[in-house]
DNA sequence: TTTACTATCGAACACCTTGTTCGCTAATAT
DNA sequence: ATATTAGCGAACAAGGTGTTCGATAGTAAA
């Protein structure tokens, strides 16, 4: 790729990240992000079709390499944390947003968390479906599978959006304890 | 309240209520609801000072609504619903909602959901504070109160987003026991 | 270094949406 | 019957969107 062109979505990123962690998306205007990045009109739009892609294109690019992350430790069988507790990854997850990778707890903590939250909560579920044996002994036996699933996933979401209210100000140690608890 | 202002407003919620159930909230115009609703411009203008307004009033209408008649039945004590079970009170909303009283449930359904849950939220929380005795059995130690509180609540909502995702064909009953099952 | 390519610039553009204004008409309350 | 008030509809300025185009300058490859 183009020097050029890996600046210039850089740029755009960036100032958009900005905006985001301070106003409401709807309230951002293409004229506010192209100042911000410094970059000229017409390059915004070969870069991105609408701010909606451009929303969309962040999202992919943040909890792919996230996700990824999570994937490559699953199937790497000595890592320690996938052998410490069963349900490590989450609390590998909690770790990675404390440590505000890609300012993702910036951006889920901020008035536009609704965005974020929506295309993380996908992750979160295929990473549920795929330790939900982990999670089997606590299942009341009426409830139907993808009951359960969906009900995993959103005290997952939920605990981590009460947690980051709270400004993660207790250890991730903890707050996936209180995860487990929950569910 | 003139017959005619009535008779604007409920032209203008309807109107509004059409448009959600099919598009996006963002997408929707002034233009279009106008159009729909039958009314002038200003008119429209006189009554809402923006279209967030129009939503906010439209979310203040439809939730005080129910949230007030929750609380007229617990306030009467002599009230069949009060009296059978502790947990009744959340029984009562899925009732209301599978009613579709007041379309909310074509609301909470549509692609907007995410606008009325977030009114709701408000008012579910309400009613778990209120009962929270009722669920202190099932609380572990550990917790804080206010994470016990956010946990309960967004189960319901939870709850409530998987029953209309689909398509409510589960009884009320045994919804609410899946809910209370989960807490 | 030279050459061909292509990303960026910036200004101009048409189009759409918003929210306001104003004079006129018609419904309403008393 | 009369004064009041709501609604109409057209026109308007302001501001955002997405496109176009010729000129400029950075880049990759020979």
């Amino acid at each position: 790729m183009d020097r050029r062109q890996k600046k210039t979505r850089k740029a755009i990123f960036e100032a958009f990240i900005t905006l985001l962690s301070t106003k409401h998306y709807n309230n951002i205007t293409v004229g506010e992000i192209i100042e911000l990045a410094d970059v000229g009109r017409a390059t915004f739009y070969a870069h991105f079709e609408t701010k909606d892609f451009l929303l969309k294109d962040l999202c992919t690019e943040l909890f792919d390499h996230l996700f990824h992350a999570e994937n490559d430790i699953d199937e790497n069988p000595s890592n320690l944390f996938h052998c410490d507790t069963k349900a490590s990854p989450f609390l590998h997850l909690f770790q990675h947003i404390q440590e505000n990778d890609n300012n993702l707890a910036k951006l889920l903590s901020s008035k536009n968390n609704e965005l974020f939250f929506e295309y993380f909560k996908n992750g979160v579920k295929t990473l549920v479906v795929k330790h939900l044996l982990d999670f089997e002994e606590k299942r009341p036996p009426i409830l139907p599978e993808d009951f359960w699933v969906h009900h995993i996933t959103s005290t997952f979401i939920e605990t981590l959006r009460w947690w980051l209210e709270h400004r993660m100000d207790i250890p991730s140690t903890k707050i996936n304890e209180y995860f487990l608890l929950s569910v």
